[in-house]
DNA sequence: AAAATATATGTTCATTTGTTCATATGTATT
DNA sequence: AATACATATGAACAAATGAACATATATTTT
């Protein structure tokens, strides 16, 4: 049973990693809904405070901060206080690089 | 308001590229569970059987096939009979990327 | 210190999602 | 053709999720 031994040892590597592939697919459900995408790519534009991001994405203020607050717990965003506001950015590059990543499956 | 006029066009940017944003978050979603990033992620391994995934995962037969259907349906995988068995494996090399992509983020 | 402004948080509700169970479909083997 | 085997499908249910509303917190401005 060549095969069923390669099958196995898949199985075992997969196991092993087993948390890490956990966390790979919680990061992806944050980018998994189209409101954090959107913000996400605002933000690799400029950065933008809270009303800026509410106003233009046309939903409430309250919404958005919650999906910032989800942004922010994966280290995706980061946030500054400026005078009155809040200003959020891009955490890293990876954010990025991941939608640009996803963006190549879809134009194709 | 030199900002303001960033912001507006961003803004309209967004918009224009609504639908494909909406696509993009579509495919996350596939990724956003940990099931399908398991069997996506043995798939970079060996292509496999239903069953033979639903022993390794140790998840219902019905689970797995399900899951497949949703990746298929989202052409990040493709399946094709051999004897009793149908034999999944990878569509393209975007799996790959898109995984190695986020792995980046998580291993940091 | 009070009022105004910006953001965060708690709660509720409707919707979506992943799994299991039961069963149907389809292919291979006898 | 009948049986066994592998996969797919449908229904039901629990859990997770995203949005809105109401309200709390915090900072700035007067």
């Amino acid at each position: 049973m060549e095969n069923q031994n390669a099958i196995t040892k898949i199985k075992e590597a997969i196991t092993r990693n087993n948390e890490v592939l956990d966390a790979l697919a919680d990061l992806y459900k944050v980018f998994a809904d189209s409101t954090r995408v959107k913000i996400l790519c605002a933000l690799t534009q400029s950065e933008m405070c809270v009303g800026e991001i509410s106003e233009f994405l046309d939903i409430t203020q309250s919404a958005v901060s919650h999906q910032l607050r989800t942004l922010k717990a994966s280290s995706l965003v980061k946030s500054q206080r400026k005078g009155k506001n809040i200003v959020y950015s891009l955490a890293d590059e990876h954010v990025r690089t991941i939608i640009d990543c996803g963006m190549e499956h879809i134009t194709e």
